[in-house]
DNA sequence: GAATTCATGTAACTTGTTACATGATTTA
DNA sequence: TAAATCATGTAACAAGTTACATGAATTC
């Protein structure tokens, strides 16, 4: 599981709260390993268990008062210990419930398959977009953290993500090309059977 | 969640057992949606339960015996009243374990990680390979199953596949050609570096 | 003689998801 | 005045993972 490591690493850019680090997961990690509110709270309770992260409690007077976690030396060693004992096989399994939904779309009229693959297709490059406009802020981002070297790997990650989005939307566009092929396929068969349905109530 | 449905869907090709299943999953389904044995036999019970599948048991001598599960028709109404619903957003959550490493890869030698996108590389090319060779037998397969039909969705999902593996390699190689670049581009500045201590000393 | 296949699961544990609860402050 | 932001979580449930248990027959 990547979630504990993932939130060590955030914690060495600087302490935060589950609250930060969920801000921060949403506009970073998010985009290769989601994780939900809950699931951070319950991760930092476990790390503190282990020794890993520890908190302090910052008192505010206009807000509800923060829980400011912060990596520990023994979170430092796992997390370095965790990067370096990389998986045998690098290949995480998928889960693509749009490709289980295709697999079993020949009980579904052609044009509905058409249309759920264009909205598919809109929301690709709708994300394909916002990913581009990342790319000019990472590097300026890294710098405001005072760590101008991982802007090399943040970019890294964005690429493949672009890359993938990529080669979706090109297998969209191609898909709804297949479908309108096959569509005017099945109508020139169809109209070929009603003419001869024609002939034959016409003899 | 796909899993039940994707059960289903499988169960109108021909009844199965928990078994069966487990072995049709693995060269199907499980390109974009993966389970357990342990989880199908889990929600064959919970089908059974709702009433969308049943069970027969078919006594054997010399293997144990099997139970053997189909779909009953309020199962295929589920299966069709589930395809026909597609969700609003049609992107699933990804979580790719190798990004969140590369992600906070800065504290790594650059080495280690062109190994390991060099082990990456190698996996997803031998993955493709495996790939592009289902494709000649889908056709057939479908017919085996008196269900020509399937071929063409059944297709569809494999060229999303291989379009995906594609994009992934071009991405491994690239990346691997920018660890290349930024490694002499590192080495080049540390002999500068060691240039200007060496005059120090000599003076 | 060891590993794989066939075939059934159960149990324990870990993760992921959704809903609930609180409550002031700020923005639209 | 309604919604979003800040900030904490807990609880319950759903799904995914790993280990255990059984045992004959077949293949290497």
């Amino acid at each position: 599981m990547s979630l504990p490591h993932a939130i060590l690493g955030l914690l060495t850019y600087r302490p935060m709260t589950g609250y930060d680090l969920k801000q921060v997961f949403d506009s970073s990690i998010n985009y290769f390993w989601t994780a939900h509110q809950s699931q951070i709270y319950r991760e930092l309770s476990a790390l503190e268990g282990k020794g890993y992260v520890d908190s302090r409690i910052e008192l505010q007077e206009k807000r509800p008062d923060r829980k400011v976690y912060r990596i520990t030396s023994e979170g430092e060693q796992e997390l370095q210990h965790w990067l370096e004992q990389f998986p045998a096989v690098l290949t995480t399994p998928v889960r693509e419930e749009l490709l289980v939904r295709i697999f079993f779309a020949s009980r579904l009229p052609l044009s509905e398959l058409k249309f759920q693959l264009q909205r598919f297709l809109r929301e690709r490059q709708s994300s394909l977009a916002s990913h581009e406009s990342i790319g000019d802020m990472i590097g300026a981002y890294a710098k405001l953290l005072d760590r101008p070297d991982e802007a090399f790997y943040w970019m890294l990650t964005l690429k493949r993500g672009i890359a993938n989005l990529k080669a979706e939307i090109r297998w969209a566009e191609e898909s709804i090309e297949e479908i309108e092929e096959r569509e005017r396929c099945l109508a020139e068969q169809e109209s070929k059977a009603a003419d001869q349905t024609g002939n034959a109530t016409e003899r």
